[in-house]
DNA sequence: ATAATATACTACTAATATAATAGGAATACA
DNA sequence: TGTATTCCTATTATATTAGTAGTATATTAT
């Protein structure tokens, strides 16, 4: 069970996006350079985002991506939801009819916990919370 | 984020082994043939178990495979582990030195939260607790 | 002893998903 | 008009998963 780069990458574009939210469309080009990854790439990234409706963009010089709603709006589970896909997909929690052993199957009811769980921490957080949180972090670092 | 079949046949046929705790060793053609799946393949996960110190075997005709400790010992967690791998492995939440900016990465304590959630419910689950739910469960059905 | 049954070990193959690269089209600004 | 940027699609490389196959080894039963 490990990450994609996919989530990895495209959640860290989102929170560079999110505090710059106030400002002008942040170019890819940028974003790339801080995360050290290719345009190219980030480009399908932004994609999924866009078409997900977390992000939009503004074509042409000058352009760039910006957040499609303010960042207390927007769940840390939005943005895994469409990048890395559905939390734990095992298709028998989802759907009943997959397994006909599904009602007393004992595994299917642990999976359906832990993807439980780990929504519920996604679900818990926003990009704004997230912010605040890096920023509260930086301020103990400096009296320390 | 999706479980390899690997975790999910591996858990099933442990799962069966503690069932049959108490009586003789349990051939892996009697797990395949209960979970539709090769016997060949069976072995592979069952090496797996068997290296990590969850199942023992024995060999020859009428052997079979047994849990190496009482199901109330066997936390899933552990067969998670040793199936699946370390829980979401996002390098940088285990290794300190993978990424120079770990110390403030906002994203990284994201996955720690996770990582920390899917180990809670998986560590606080043995064996034993799922036959005891199973049993529970299907009363529960006779009483409908 | 020998036959039958089961695990143990190792190698190989097929299928799938991820990660990334590449080229050019469309759009907006200056 | 030229430059910067997103947009769209195709292709390739790599890794992982899933599964098959063959043979060796151990144990039991006859």
């Amino acid at each position: 069970m490990k990450l994609s780069t996919r989530t990895r990458y495209g959640i860290r574009a989102v929170l560079e996006l999110a505090e710059n939210h106030d400002k002008r469309p942040i170019q890819l080009k940028i974003i790339a350079r801080h995360q050290g990854i290719s345009v190219k790439y980030l480009e399908q990234l932004m994609a999924i985002l866009k078409s997900s409706g977390i992000v939009g963009s503004v074509r042409g010089s000058k352009g760039g991506y910006v957040l499609a709603k303010p960042p207390d709006q927007i769940k840390l589970s939005d943005c895994f939801n469409c990048l890395e896909g559905p939390v734990i997909t095992v298709e028998c929690v989802e759907n009943n009819d997959y397994c006909p052993r599904a009602c007393d199957c004992v595994a299917r009811s642990v999976w359906a916990e832990v993807q439980k769980a780990v929504f519920a921490v996604l679900e818990s957080m926003t990009l704004q919370s997230l912010l605040d949180r890096s920023k509260r972090d930086k301020t103990l670092h400096y009296h320390i």
